[in-house]
Order: structure tokens, then sequence, then C-alpha cells
RNA sequence: GCACCCGUAGCUCAGCUGGAUAGAGCGUCGCCCUCCGAAGGCGAAGGCCACAGGUUCGAAUCCUGUCGGGUGCACCA
């Protein structure tokens, strides 16, 4: 149901069915492209075909648009065609294709656009994966909503999508975490524990963890050596953290298939290898794991460098700029190795695709996750990984200051409470992702035009009060929707009716292309547009009353375009659900 | 020093994977608002797409270099 992809196939068919001196191949007719164009006077539909074609067709462009020109003047669907520029092919379909469409929408409902290029395949999306070590903070906002967008972007696209969180909760900074819970947990035993030492986390959070192991240990623990009471500390204040962070994350509608803990990769049960252990091995097996030494870094050199022979994967073999220590100093593994086995893990699950949405300051990370995906799967799985530069934080216009060092921090649950839901994700995906994003408190709740969140949930509200409004006006009238697929949809004749449909004709390829392209924000702008233009639509309505969707005097043109309002209502709908925002009856 | 990201109107940003005369909002200027929802509407001005080369029918888009901004750079998470 795609217009583009459909009339780029009619395109197709129409150079096949010419006589050419020059034999086509299939790729060059897959170079082929239908899109609106650029000026909308200029028609309904453009195509390139004569552009790309002429050299292989050995043609000159506009002799070959001619051609195509023809082929499509008799399909039936083509109310008039013309050549312009170096060879463009533009089209113009007749109305009735347009409202044949919007009963197609119409009858798709929230489907509508609703793709199968996905095919299917296995999709893994990561994000989010903060540190179990307390709330989440503002800066997580944007990677939170990146990713959960392009989750259900893909899952909307015709992907089989899982959704997941890795925990790091095997390096550390899970001890550090283990003990400042333990004196929290003192403390709740009513001992005076005074500042909290430097080292250890000192946020309040962490007062109800220690109360909870005080009800449920007394002061056993206080009994037991640190080796001993620090696993079952840990197991506590992480389960708590995840409790948390799981919280913060429902109130922006952010949620998670899967909670994959990094420790179950270290984990050697019943003396057997651990994932880190076997991945490693697969590696050694298969001579890509070797003892050698690392040059020094360049630039400035850390302070406790020192030149001693490493376990190494050889990262350089598959695109990276130096090859990757697998074990510390002290012949534990690294964080990376635990990556490595991660990804495995993500590989032998199955997944084809591996996004990985992080923050910007990992951008020197991509590298050796694309070389790992390469060496672990051989080509077979692809790493795709998508990074979301910082959030400026404006009140007023006036930066907004965080002193880390007060630990006064903001929180993601603070940015939630204080705009609301919808603001904070609709604005976190107005942007592209590897863009700056200023985001100001006072702007995303003001209700005006110039706010896009306000526009776009007003444009819905706007459809639904039209509703409202025909009930009253013409109570005879069968809104539902099998009363409005009865509407005689060639009453809509107006230029900017049918543009309305046209613009909705594009969300099918807007959905495949930022799918493809992993840009959930040009769902954002795109439905910004048919917001747009729904307005204007309606604020020519307001000089030429005869536009009005409403008309009392004509019950039969007013279904037909209510039919028009809902199938714009949908739409709008089943964009902002794939956001995550909610698309609500009213803004009174 | 090296790698990655960015540089588009006064400001904040789009630009549909190489197409036509580069778009939107804000701001500025002009006109309009007793009318289905004016928490507005219509219009205008505003650009060497950082710069210089290259690739080709065609470049904001791809390649190389320069300048400017951001991020990262053994073992840590």
């Amino acid at each position: 149901m795609n217009v583009f992809a459909e009339f780029a196939e009619r395109v197709r068919a129409i150079v096949r069915g010419l006589d050419l001196a020059a034999d086509l191949t299939d790729a060059d007719l897959a170079r082929v492209v239908v899109e609106p164009p650029r000026d909308p006077d200029h028609g309904d539909l453009a195509t390139n075909a004569a552009l790309v074609l002429a050299k292989p067709a050995r043609m000159k462009p506009r002799d070959l648009a001619e051609k195509i020109a023809q082929g499509l003047t008799a399909d039936g669907d083509v109310e008039t065609v013309d050549v312009a520029g170096p060879g463009f092919v533009n089209v113009r379909l007749k109305s009735i294709y347009w409202t044949k469409l919007l009963a197609q929408i119409l009858e798709s409902g929230r489907d509508y656009g609703r793709s199968a290029r996905g095919a299917g395949v296995k999709v893994n999306v990561e994000y989010v994966s903060a540190n179990p070590t307390g709330p989440m903070h503002v800066g997580h906002c944007r990677g939170a909503v990146m990713g959960d967008a392009l989750a259900s972007l893909l899952a909307f696209a015709g992907f089989d999508v899982t959704r997941e969180y890795y925990i790091n909760d095997a390096g550390v900074q899970i001890d550090v975490l283990a003990r400042s819970s333990f004196l929290r947990y003192r403390e709740a035993l009513g001992e005076e524990i005074g500042e909290i030492p430097s080292g250890l986390y000192p946020g309040d959070y962490l007062i109800p963890v220690g109360k909870a192991l005080a009800d449920a240990h007394g002061d056993a623990l206080l009994k037991m050596d640190e080796a001993e009471w620090l696993p079952i500390v840990r197991d506590a204040a992480i389960d708590a953290m995840m409790a948390l962070i799981r919280d913060d994350l429902a109130t922006l509608n952010v949620r998670h298939d899967v909670f994959f803990s990094e420790r179950t990769l270290h984990a050697r049960e019943g003396g057997k290898p651990s994932q880190i252990d076997e991945m490693l091995e697969e590696l050694r097996g298969r001579d890509l794991v070797y003892e050698g030494r690392l040059p020094p870094p360049k630039g400035q050199l850390p302070e406790d460098w020192e030149d001693r022979e490493q376990t190494l994967f050889r990262a350089t073999d598959y695109g990276d700029d130096i090859d990757r220590p697998l074990k510390k100093s002290d012949g534990a593994y690294t964080y990376f190795a635990a990556d490595v086995a991660y990804f495995r893990s993500k590989y032998l699950r199955g997944f084809k695709q591996m996004i990985y949405v992080l923050g910007a300051d990992h951008g020197g990370y991509v590298k050796r996750l694309e070389a790992v995906g390469r060496a672990i799967s051989g080509g077979d799985a692809q790493v795709i990984a998508r990074l979301c530069q910082l959030v400026k934080l404006f009140r007023g216009g006036e930066p907004v200051r965080m002193s880390k060092r007060s630990g006064d921090f903001i929180t993601l649950r603070d940015v939630v409470e204080e705009v609301g839901r919808d603001p904070v994700r609709f604005m976190m995906l107005y942007r592209k992702n590897d863009a700056p994003l200023d985001f100001d408190f006072a702007k995303v709740t003001e209700q005006s035009k110039d706010n896009p969140v306000f526009y776009v949930q007003y444009a819905h509200a706007r459809c639904a009060s039209v509703f409202r409004q025909a009930a009253e006006e013409l109570p005879g009238l069968d809104l539902s929707q099998a009363g409005l697929m009865k509407a005689d949809f060639s009453l809509l004749d107006d230029r900017g009716e049918l543009d309305l449909i046209v613009k909705m004709a594009e969300w099918p390829r807007i959905i495949d292309s930022a799918a493809e392209a992993h840009e959930p924000h040009r769902l954002a702008f795109y439905l910004y547009e048919l917001a747009s233009a729904l307005h204007t639509h309606w604020n020519k309505g307001k000089d030429l009353p005869k536009l009005r969707f409403i008309n009392a005097e004509d019950s039969q043109l007013s279904l037909s375009r209510l039919a028009l309002v809902r199938s714009i209502a949908t739409v709008l709908a089943s964009g902002l659900s794939v956001l995550g925002v909610d698309a609500p009856e009213e803004m009174r």
C-alpha cells in the first residue's frame, strides 16, 4: 500500500516493456525511485527513472523520459504526465486514485503504514544499560527514548524486535554499591554513621535498601566477615536498584523485554566454564587471540601505564585501530571480554542485527564493537551503533547548572514529573540523534504553535473535536467505522483535501526509510508536517465556509470529509504511538 | 598526535541515502482576527549549504585536504 513503491514497480514494468538498444540489469532498475516531488506543483509523484537509466540504456535522459511518460499516460490511475528539468517524469494522479487510497487507509486503521520490510528478521535493540548504582539521571533520557522508539519503529516495520538492557552488575562499582548499602544497613540498625565516606555512594536512595536488609536479616550480617555479607548485600542492592531503574523508566513509558546480567557471563556454575571462558576458547581455536604487548597510547601517556604482556583479541583484523585486551593485570576478565561474550550470546540467540543505542561519550567504543560483530558472526550478524549526543537543559532560556559534586543532579524522574512524559519523549525525538539537543523546561510545556509536541497533539485533539461537533450538528449521521466507509469519497475534490491524502500516502514510505536508517526522528518530523497540513486546511475553512468539514446542509459531503478527518487522526495516533506519545482526545 | 560525530537563513534545526528554484519554526517587517477550537491567520525579506579541490549528466549529500566545535583514546565501568 506504499503508493511510491507501487508506482516504482509500474515504472520498472514500463521500462522493461520498452524496446531498448541495450539490456538493463536488475541493479539498474533498482535505482529507480518514485518520490514526492520537491515542489507539490510539479505533481503527486516524480521519478528519476530516465536519469538513472539513460546511461545503461544508452539514450538521452529526455528521450527515455518521453518514452516512460508515454507508458505512464496509458496507466488508468494517471491524470497527467510531464517531463521536466533534466529528465524527471512528473505524474499527477486522478483524484479517484487518492480517494480510493483514503478508503484503504480508513479500512486499515492503526495498521496503516505497518510494513513487512523487516521480514521477521530478529533484531536486538540494546538501550539504556545504565549501571545499577542509583536512579536514572537526566542524561539517560535521550538514549532511553531513542532506543524505545527505535524498537517500536522496527517492530512496526516488520522486524522481530527484542528490547534489551545490559546490567553492568559485575564490576568493582557494584562492590562500592554493596558497601554503601551496608553502611545504610548499619544506620538502619541504629548506628550513627555520620558523613558518608568519599568513595561510597552518598545518595538517600540507599536508605530503604539498608532498612530492607535490617528487616530481613536483623543484626546477623554484622557478625559476618565482609567476604560473607558482601554477596548478600550486593544481590539485595542490585535488585533494589534495578527496581528503582525500572520504575524510573516506567515513568517515561520505556520498557525492555530482557534484562541481561553481566554476572551470568562470568558465572561458572558447577565448575563448568563460564560463557566468557567459552568465548575465549572459541576465539583461541580460531587464532583470534594472542599474548602480546600493546604500543603505549599516543598523546598524553597515562601515569600508571606499564608495558606488559597481555591477552589480546585481534580486533585490528576486523577494522579496529588497536588489538583489545581481554584480561586485566590481576588476571580477571576485562569489561570488553564480557562484551564479546555478550555479543556472542546475542548471536547464539539468533539475532541478525545487534543495535546499540549509546551516549556520544561511547563513540570510541563503536569500532571495537563492530570488530567483535564481524569476528564472532563471520559477517552473518551486524552491529549497528547509534550515538546520542548530549542534551543541554535550559529553563526559560537560561542553562540549568548541575553540580555533580554535591550530588544534586537532576534525575530522569525530576524531568518527567516537571514537564510530563509526552513532551520529554517527543522533544528527545524531535532532533537527529547525532545532533546535540537543547531542552527547555519552559518551552516544552508551552501550549502554543511554537511547541511541536503541543502542535501535533492538538491536531489530533482537533480531529476528535470535529467529531464531537458533528455528532451534535448532524445527529443522524453514522460516524462509526462502517458508517464512514460508506461515504462517497469522490465528493472530496478540493485540492487541499487531496493534498492531505497525498500527505498520508507518504506515511508507509516514512516508516520504511526511517526503519532502514534507524532514525525515529523522521516520524516526529513527518507528524509535524501532517499536523501542519491539517491546521492549514482548517484555517482555509475560516475564510471559506464551504471548505469546512461539517456542513449542516450537506450531510453526505460532511460524511466524506469526516472520513478524511478520521483517517488523519488515525495516522497521527498511530505515529504518536510508535513514538510512545499519547494522542489526546481533547486538550482544554 | 590519532579516531569518531558535527558545521545549512540573525537563532534552533530539517533536507526523504546523488536530483529540479536548498525547506520549517523562532526572530524581524507588513496585512488580517465578532467565522466548525484565535492556546491565531496570510504574506515578505533573509543563504558562497565552513573553506578548497575531486568524482559525474547532476553534490548540502560521496572522496581528499584545510579550518572551526564536540567526544573518546592500555588495564577502569
